[in-house]
DNA sequence: GAAGCGCCTTAACAAATGATAAGCTGCGCT
DNA sequence: AGCGCAGCTTATCATTTGTTAAGGCGCTTC
């Protein structure tokens, strides 16, 4: 059974961004205005690896997997993105590069999406949005920060366990060896620690 | 034989903010009035890990270090600014949390530091300073996002080889065991890899 | 129900890395 | 010169992780 009322992405994306700062209301119709609504099936890819198209996500419903491809055709994945979550290759956009990963969604997944060269100059038309972007920029780094460490201090199995205690939901959405990838080990080397307890 | 006219570090930093944004003359003396002149000597403590005050740091001679501190006493170096650089314990101001690394100097290091709470007040004053924020986060997140994906798709080796010739002057700078624990590594490891070329 | 597929586990072996200890080298100091 | 120390290397062995291959389990599809 299915929510018989389904929410708003729209409202959901105005609450996320008055979180940031307090958002006038015709700044938030230009906002409005900017983003799209998307819907993904399962498995589909959302962004292909090397796309020019920079896009400012808003994630509404489902769950999306960011990955690394190297060279050799081989992914890594470098993040996941769930309700209520935003996400921007704004490093691609600063260093105007073509976007270096792609995007899966691994669910049926329902997001907002809005260019992110358009987002980017509207900070030119309003302080409001520049402090958006700032926040955005920061909320980026806050995870990342955690994420690096993570990698760094940890060992996979302090990291796998650290996973499953901070997101003990979104780790029974993910397939094992998605997860595994993101933590930076094999999936067979997964299997092979959680035996270990 | 050193240098017989020192840049004024003032100004390097002037330089550095205008490359983020046009900075008006009142508001560039309102920055100025926030950063102080400080110097540190070689393997000075300049930042003591779980320090209650967060400090945004221009380096305009020397090279600092700045390392995680695990629980076990351990250290793991998670970046190193040198000359012209800035760094900012963003994710800790953002979530108003202790600093959880230290800052050391490895050279005479001269560096004009602000206290970041101030600088983030500042965003409220005038658009200029908001924009410098947002500049300065995204920076910090393009740094940290090429780190991550370095971390995750190449190998120790990979990554050496990559430092090397992203940084050949600073490599020279660093001693051999700090620059393994910034690889993940240890400084024997590095020293085996190394050796097979 | 048989076949196909996605996901997970297990086993066996190879490769990479860690831990520990010892020794080498350059350099500053007295 | 002799000493001490910091930085680097090397050797040895233990541990972790990757690789490859095989099989199990549940689910869907025909």
């Amino acid at each position: 059974m299915t929510n018989p009322l389904p929410s708003d992405p729209y409202l959901a994306l105005s609450a996320a961004l008055q979180r940031w700062a307090e958002l006038p209301q015709p700044q938030w119709l230009v906002v409005r205005e900017g983003f799209r609504r998307r819907k993904a099936v399962a498995r589909e890819l959302v962004v292909f690896p090397g796309s020019q198209s920079h896009d400012l996500l808003f994630v509404s419903r489902g769950l999306l997997r960011f990955f690394y491809l190297d060279e050799g055709g081989r992914e890594t994945n470098k993040a996941f993105v769930a309700e209520n979550e935003f996400a921007a290759p704004l490093a691609s956009a600063v260093l105007q590069q073509p976007v270096y990963y792609g995007v899966e969604a691994l669910e049926e997944t329902e997001y907002l999406s809005m260019p992110l060269g358009e987002f980017r100059a509207l900070y030119h038309r309003h302080p409001v949005f520049e402090r958006l972007g700032r926040c955005l920029a920061e909320m980026l780094l806050v995870r990342k920060e955690r994420r690096m460490r993570s990698m760094l201090e940890q060992t996979a199995t302090e990291r796998y366990r650290t996973f499953l205690t901070e997101n003990p939901l979104l780790a029974e959405r993910i397939p094992q060896y998605h997860l595994a990838s993101y933590l930076g080990i094999t999936e067979v080397s997964l299997s092979r620690l959680k035996k270990a307890l």
